[in-house]
DNA sequence: CGTCCACAGGAATGACGGGCGG
DNA sequence: CCGCCCGTCATTCCTGTGGACG
């Protein structure tokens, strides 16, 4: 026996010996299921919108809107995937792209993505926005396909980028002679249409489908239908699911959040060797998937980031629960020191602290302190435990949890 | 009621590494 | 290989400001 075969064994064992999973994977918010219960009306409206591309028609710009979590990339993704079955069956001239402008980063990988879709190589970088625009029109063009852009999660790149992109995008139909664009705009922030040019966003937004948070009933049943293939008969207790229903409605109708809370709270029941999934096991994992997420977080940040972090979590330990920037800045500098890095200037701290808050690591907010100035109140989101768990065991900063800062003492007694 | 603190946060600019086309 | 352009990170310089104090 080979060892790929002992293994396979063991393997397969250990999933069939579960007692509480029978197919995790349909849990995964990636996965699509095959029906999408409460999103009937978005699904017949978007279906109605795409539809005359099947008669080689150019369908009209869509706009999604809604909160994590609501359903609109999961709709999306089975709307196109059925037009596309049908396009092949009527031999229509119809492509999709879907692109995750968050996950792609920036306006650049957003056209190259497109452009890989249309077969047209690009590099990964080197080139102007402009000059990979035009060989996705070129290439585009030549290819004679009515083509479908969705691109999701678009606010991120319009707060960080501005509308250019979407400009672009818009006036692309009027050059192109042989294809056809159409874009399928996705959400998350209901205000997008502050933050866009009021021209783009009238040819854009030729359609709008707006996407309500799931109440806690309507998750239930969610998580029901798919627990009904993820878990094994009996293995769920109804409290389990109606908890986890209850507390992703709380947040704010996320389906992906309620799926999350299902899936570890089985793992967790699982690796506690327990029969039944409970309500405890679902708590469990809810502290476990923030954990999981505030490590992940501090993981990938940035030396001087960790060091903000450090330098408020210090202050914290000494009392000053709410600091403010120039506390930090000097506890900060005096880290830095310790290490024999140059400190960073208070204006990119600034900054540095912006992009902490709206991680959700610490909390941010602006404050008039009259006559003492006006400055930002700082306070760490986390507990102190989870930092020095997380700092523990970084070979660098690990010695910095324990070091006493000078600056220290001065902060703590112009309190009180 | 004006002053003035302690910054916020925008704009311009620069250093740097990566990749292009010629 | 060169000159050029890009995105990213950071600095420098700047104007703006809420409200306690005098």
């Amino acid at each position: 026996m080979t060892d790929g075969n002992i293994l396979e064994e063991i393997f397969n064992k250990s999933i069939t010996s579960s007692h509480i999973f029978k197919d995790r994977e349909v849990l995964r918010h990636d996965y699509l299921p095959e029906k999408l219960p409460h999103r009937e009306e978005q699904i017949r409206r978007l279906g109605e919108i795409v539809a005359p591309v099947l008669k080689n028609v150019r369908c009209s710009n869509v706009f999604l809107y809604g909160k994590t979590g609501t359903g609109k990339t999961a709709v999306t993704k089975y709307v196109l995937s059925y037009l596309e079955s049908k396009a092949k069956e009527f031999d229509a001239p119809v492509r999709f792209c879907y692109v995750n402008c968050r996950m792609v980063g920036s306006e650049y990988r957003t056209f190259s993505s497109l452009c890989k879709n249309i077969g047209v190589s690009v590099p990964f970088t080197g080139l102007s926005v402009g000059e990979v625009f035009d060989r996705f029109k070129n290439g585009l063009d030549s290819s004679k396909i009515l083509f479908i852009a969705v691109l999701d999660e678009i606010d991120v790149l319009i707060k960080a980028r501005g509308d250019g992109l979407l400009y672009e995008l818009t006036r692309i139909n009027e050059t192109l002679r042989n294809s056809k664009l159409s874009i399928i705009g996705i959400s998350n922030d209901l205000r997008l249409k502050e933050f866009l040019d009021p021209r783009v966003f009238s040819t854009l937004s030729e359609e709008e489908i707006v996407f309500r948070p799931y109440d806690a009933s309507e998750l239930k049943s969610i998580l029901l239908e798919r627990a009904r293939i993820a878990f094994c008969e009996g293995a769920l207790s109804d409290a389990a699911v109606s908890l986890c229903a209850a507390l992703a409605a709380a947040e704010h109708g996320d389906a992906r959040r309620a799926l999350d809370l299902l899936r570890v709270a089985g793992e967790v029941a699982e690796r506690k060797g327990a029969q039944i999934v409970l309500e405890d096991h679902v708590r469990e994992a809810e502290s476990c998937i923030e954990h999981n997420r505030v490590f992940e977080a501090i993981k990938n940040l940035t030396l001087h980031s960790k060091l903000v972090l450090l330098s408020i979590y210090h202050l914290s330990r000494a009392g000053v629960h709410r600091a403010i920037t120039g506390e930090i800045y000097e506890i900060y500098s005096e880290l830095c020191g310790e290490l024999g890095v140059a400190p960073l200037t208070q204006r990119r701290l600034s900054t540095l602290i912006n992009e902490l808050d709206s991680m959700g690591l610490v909390n941010a907010k602006v404050v008039s302190m009259g006559r003492y100035g006006r400055t930002k109140k700082i306070r760490l989101e986390l507990s102190r435990t989870l930092i020095r768990n997380v700092f523990s065991d970084d070979s660098r900063l690990g010695r910095l949890i324990e070091y006493d800062a000078k600056s220290l003492s001065r902060s703590a007694r112009s309190r009180s």
